[in-house]
DNA sequence: AGCACGCCGACT
DNA sequence: GTCGGCGTGCTC
């Protein structure tokens, strides 16, 4: 029986759409969200961005969250101006990992929104993408779902949810399905698409080592839980081999894979050879060269569950992912997955955040892991796997160290390094010579009265770069026409003091006069279209010598490269940055092993004036796990990472007395709630001005997460209140690499 | 961060 | 008399 409460029930007239206040995450540098009111919002319209009006500005901001209770007077609420329908909501699983990106990081939510985003999401923007773009009209159509065979009832559990969501939709359907969800899916007008099509061609696959199976079989056994594992494979060893047939199985289970690549030029490189096994895969490539276009439709791709493949640089690591299976970290190692400004992110952290959050296995992959990685496998946090074989079946290059204590050096050159070019010009096999020093001459000085080559904006010289004809500041980028005569005594007579690669390449061109000798650092090959060309001269045999900075350090298979020499690596063994002899192994390790491919064995020829450093032996043993425990010992020593966690609170001023004031307050309000946790003094940096600003730190450390965490929420409101003047900038940098 | 409002020097 | 310098202050 139906009983009759009121007219209304009979008869109902449309209710006006009630007005709902709606907190937003906008784009702003303050520690807290906005409230507006929004006519007719509904719980799905969570995630959505939205234009609304700020201050005498309109701003794009995400909906965190409906009915909150306003933090000021509702009448200064104002009304959101559109819901962007065309993009479909941020998943609650993405708002979550911004959230934990903004509170882990300490920085404001709506800019951490605000680099998740792809610049130019915005509603006429993508309206003008849409038509021009038939794939992007296809995907609004629908987000995707998956049926794998006997799943129909949990797609149509799914689509269900979707529906709720009021996504649009497509599906992406298994072979041997039931007919039954095929219908159901025609009938709705949804786009039906066989998965089978967007699987791996395994025609080109090629055959697998014993320790690669190993391998894949292990991390896909615990393919369906949250599996953190560290992938440690010498180079050649066949990383991405293993890295292809997961994503292969990935998208098997019609699943999403993440993979994750350094700042490097080698990313079209992996991306050919994904596009190729993956001809089929929808795939997304997001990195800083592309365009915002392209950024816009991939993210969107992700987001609606239409890409397979997302590769990426660290950006790409804020994608959302609704069926993501798997995340791989190429060179986890590598420093450009940490952000140096903005929002300090490491993108390989979030990513392993990301994959506990999705309960789905994550790959770090090096042949020189992170200390941090690397304890993690030690105290068994991460599992462990080891590629010991090269591909080849080839010895690993001899490693020799030339003490240049009791030789003579011609420009930094020894007569065994010479020689042993020579021997390769005679056999036709190619050298590389790595000197991590670009420009002719570090400084520009005058011999009879002290000037030197100093840069007007920070407290560092400025490099002399001989082919240009200036002089370059390496921290700020300014330069200057190189004097012709001392501009302070007039002297004819300046000399460049030290070696960098221009200096070199001319010591060598005119040693070798018949070799033909390529540089190359940033000076020299600015473009990817540059460093394509590049590649491809040394590869097909156009280069004898090859001289150049860590860019070539990470540089691709070079079959006939068969000697690395390296100069003037003894800076980085007594730097002051702890994590100086870190980077110089990895360094190392990865220049040493572009030496000796295809048959040819290789050689490395490190010049030293300290061959007795336990660094060495470890390197001419090829003992990445000997140099890890050494090194581990003495981070324990000394409590620094990963035996602890820091901090560092940096500030920039005109001057380093108004930096260093700002900086000694923190610390007074830091000390008053200290628990568990050091608080040093505020310093100058050692590059105290760069680019007219003067520049300190204080650095805070604690022994557990935790502590400095806690002390880290109490400390920022008040760093935020503290009265600071206008000239005086400061950051947090939470797990920093560069203290 | 923007972009307002707000009080003091050289110009149509 | 104004146009405009960028010094504080606010943004739901």
């Amino acid at each position: 029986m139906l009983i009759v409460e009121s007219a209304e029930q009979l008869n109902p007239i449309p209710e006006p759409a009630p007005t709902r206040v709606a907190r937003l995450a906008l784009p702003v540098p303050l520690p807290r969200n906005f409230d507006y009111l929004g006519a007719g919002l509904t719980q799905s319209d969570i995630g959505r961005l939205v234009r609304v009006p700020f201050g005498a500005m309109q701003k794009t901001g995400v909906i965190l969250a409906l009915d909150v209770e306003p933090e000021v007077p509702r009448e200064k609420l104002k009304q959101i101006e559109k819901v962007l329908h065309e993009v479909p909501a941020l998943p609650s699983d993405w708002l979550t990992l911004i959230r934990f990106a903004a509170n882990y990081y300490h920085h404001p939510l709506g800019e951490v929104a605000a680099v998740a985003l792809p610049p130019g999401l915005r509603g006429a923007e993508l309206l003008e993408e849409r038509k021009r773009d038939p794939w992007l009209s296809l995907s609004e159509a629908g987000a995707v779902m998956l049926a794998q065979p006997g799943r129909a009832s949990k797609a149509r559990a799914l689509a269900a949810a979707l529906v709720d969501n009021s996504f649009p939709r497509s599906v992406l359907l298994d072979n041997g399905h039931p007919a039954a969800a095929v219908r159901e899916a025609r009938q709705r007008g949804w786009v039906v698409e066989a998965a089978a099509d967007r699987r791996a061609d395994l025609s080109q696959a090629p055959q697998l080592n014993a320790e690669q199976t190993e391998a894949v079989e292990a991390i896909w056994a615990e393919a369906e839980r949250f599996t953190p594992w560290l992938l440690h494979g010498i180079t050649g060893s066949g990383k991405t081999e293993v890295y292809l047939r997961l994503i292969e199985r990935t998208l098997a289970a019609g699943k999403q894979a993440l993979l994750l690549v350094p700042e490097i030029g080698l990313t079209p490189q992996l991306e050919e050879r994904v596009a190729a096994r993956f001809p089929r895969a929808r795939r997304v490539a997001l990195h800083s060269g592309a365009s915002d276009g392209a950024r816009c439709r991939g993210f969107l791709a992700a987001l609606n569950g239409e890409a397979d493949i997302v590769l990426g640089t660290r950006l790409a690591v804020f994608s959302p992912l609704p069926r993501l299976g798997l995340i791989l970290v190429d060179e986890e190692h590598d420093a450009s997955y940490k952000q140096q400004e903005g929002l300090r992110y490491s993108a390989r952290d979030l990513a392993v955040w990301r994959a506990q959050q999705k309960g789905v296995p994550i790959v770090l992959g090096s042949a020189t892991p992170s200390l941090e990685s690397w304890r993690q496998a030690e105290t068994g946090r991460y599992r462990r796997l080891s590629l010991h074989q090269r591909a080849a079946a080839l010895a690993p290059p001899e490693v020799r160290l030339i003490d240049t204590r009791r030789v003579r050096l011609q420009d930094g050159l020894s007569p065994m390094l010479e020689a042993a070019l020579e021997a390769r010009l005679a056999r036709r096999e190619q050298s590389l010579v790595f000197l991590n020093r670009r420009g002719y001459a570090p400084v520009l000085a005058c011999p009879s009265c002290g000037w030197v080559s100093d840069c007007e904006h920070c407290s560092a010289h400025r490099v002399f770069h001989l082919a240009e004809r200036v002089l370059r500041c390496h921290h700020c980028g300014t330069e200057a026409p190189v004097p012709r005569a001392c501009p302070q005594c007039g002297n004819q007579d300046l000399h460049g003091f030290g070696r960098g690669t221009q200096r070199l390449e001319e010591r060598i061109a005119a040693r070798f006069p018949t070799a033909r000798v390529l540089r190359v650092d940033r000076d020299s090959v600015r473009t990817p279209a540059q460093w394509e060309a590049v590649r491809r001269r040394i590869g097909e045999g156009e280069v004898d010598i090859l001289i150049g900075t860590q860019m070539l350090a990470k540089g691709h298979d070079f079959p006939r490269l068969t000697l690395v020499g390296v100069v003037g690596a003894d800076a980085s063994l007594f730097a002051a940055d702890y994590r100086a002899p870190e980077r110089l192994f990895q360094q190392l390790m990865q220049v040493a092993g572009r030496a000796g491919r295809a048959g040819l064995a290789g050689e490395v020829l490190i010049q030293t004036e300290f061959p007795e450093h336990p660094l060495f032996a470890n390197l001419r043993r090829h003992d990445f796990a000997g140099f890890a425990r050494l090194e581990l010992e003495q981070r324990a020593a000394a409590h620094f990472p990963p035996f602890g966690a820091q901090a560092v609170l940096r500030a920039e001023a005109p001057e380093i007395a108004i930096a260093l004031d700002f900086l000694e307050r923190a610390r007074a309000a830091a000390q008053a709630i200290a628990e568990a946790v050091r608080i040093y003094d505020p310093v100058p940096m050692r590059l105290v001005r760069r680019a007219r600003l003067e520049r300190a730190q204080l650095v805070v450390e604690a022994d557990h997460r935790l502590p400095l965490q806690s002390l880290l929420s109490v400390w920022l409101p008040q760093l935020y209140a503290l009265r600071a003047p206008k000239a005086l900038r400061w950051h947090i940098d939470v797990d920093p690499v560069d203290i």
